[in-house]
DNA sequence: ATTAATTCCGTATTTTTAACGGAATTAATA
DNA sequence: TATTAATTCCGTTAAAAATACGGAATTAAT
């Protein structure tokens, strides 16, 4: 737990906070046909996290589990999905807190019963979000922050990789029920477009008469009646999500099963 | 948190566990065509709770559930599955946890800024379990405790009723992918007997011609050349679970949809 | 005019799911 | 001992869904 600037005390600044749980958010980005995950490299470690934060006792959960996506990505609005908790004693083993080291990284002496050294239980919220929109605001991020392919991630803190791994296993349990993409996409893309995202996330080709068949059928995308010119090929008609039956979906569910 | 005779204060018992952080069971048990759940009705308070308790720092919190649910069952190994975490500042305000309130209950006066009087996030598990086996321990369960039918509840602590029927979501959703039935039947049971728990689980029918060819299909249960008389009609085969599969299609995952 | 890259479309086959009726067994009782 | 009431148990057909697959059209570069 780092201390901002302005506070006199340990506790003056964590008295706002619960203790021992937090909020932990896989922030999924797709690019370039590939899925990518938002990370950081907190307080000049050598180990990279997933984004979190402490949760006020003011908020809830999943409000806090906002904040924080806000804060890492000034989006508004992001679709979390709160996929499971961690929490076992290995945590705190792993994270290296000490008083010495808190002393370092904050200046202030904690006594060595504080409750900063108990593990915390990770609430952990996927969100999935248009890789160019976060990287507009990446200026703004604290510390060292970047994507990282989910299939190529740097070494991490605690059980982060773990948790990243389970992200991925709820969003495609996930998909099978629900649309997805109009967070992950231009607000008008092509067929192939969306078909190769799907493909990315679920890590297996799809069809694409039978994509398209079973897409069209749920009715959540319209055809416009532009076409993209892109390459010396034909040029694709682009679609745009039909935004009230794709929220309707998210709440009632779309079967999409691939 | 109530403390047990034998400490000298509220430290001294509370340090052992995380703050801020519980763990609530939904314990579910069937009995006669009956989907039932085990709640407590705890420090003569009038309203109901599911089980809970606090997470040690020593363990996980798997293993918290777990310790919590042989406290209040008696049964070893039972399948626990988590499903979801719930928190936000409500919860506080419904509980009704007041520095007199403690003083009243516990003997210990403790500042009105103690994270006791701060939320809980609740990590929420549900299991299944053969009611009778649990009957048996009820004498040794604390306090005022007993089942309840899940559609007649009495009026519950918190989002208590809230995360029952989020339990309840989450079981219909897990007995699509994964097989059922082994922690709530006897060990040897009938068709007739197994289909009538799918159907209160799920709570519509099943047509019975259906439901055992699929049932059959899975190889999870296997037919033994026993009968059991009951009634003045023809007498049911018994069936038991091949444990081997079912511990299988616990791990990978079995298609049953109904 | 040719070529390379890519979009786009439809039908046939297989598999899965859903619907449905009637004969067999048991024990009570008339 | 014949009848009745309650329940188990079985198999086929129709409908729906998923899968497999080939070839023509467009574009821009050469």
């Amino acid at each position: 737990m780092i201390i901002p600037p302005g506070f006199a005390s340990f506790s003056e600044y964590s008295d706002q906070f619960l203790k021992n749980v937090a909020v932990d958010n896989v922030i999924l980005g797709y690019h370039e046909k590939e899925l990518k995950v938002l990370l950081q490299q907190p307080y000049t470690l050598e180990k990279w996290t997933v984004t979190g934060g402490y949760i006020k006792k003011t908020e809830s959960i999943e409000d806090a589990a906002s904040r924080i996506a806000f804060d890492r990505t000034g989006i508004k609005g992001l679709y979390l999905k709160q996929f499971g908790s961690f929490g076992n004693p290995q945590r705190v083993i792993d994270n290296g807190f000490t008083p010495q080291y808190i002393k370092k990284i904050t200046g202030f002496d904690l006594p060595a019963d504080s409750w900063i050294f108990d593990y915390f239980v990770s609430v952990a919220f996927y969100t999935l979000t248009e890789f160019s929109k976060v990287e507009s605001t990446k200026g703004e991020l604290e510390a060292d922050s970047r994507w990282w392919p989910v299939n190529e991630l740097p070494p991490m803190m605690f059980d982060h990789g773990h948790i990243i791994n389970e992200a991925l296993s709820a969003l495609r349990l996930h998909i099978a029920h629900f649309p997805i993409g109009y967070e992950l996409l231009p607000e008008k893309f092509t067929l192939p477009e969306i078909h190769s995202l799907y493909e990315t996330i679920l890590g297996k080709s799809l069809d694409d008469r039978n994509f398209t068949k079973k897409l069209l059928l749920t009715k959540i995308v319209t055809k416009l009646d532009e076409t993209r010119k892109i390459g010396r090929h034909r040029s694709p008609f682009l679609y745009k999500f039909d935004k009230e039956r794709y929220q309707e979906g998210l709440k009632s569910g779309v079967a999409l099963v691939f």
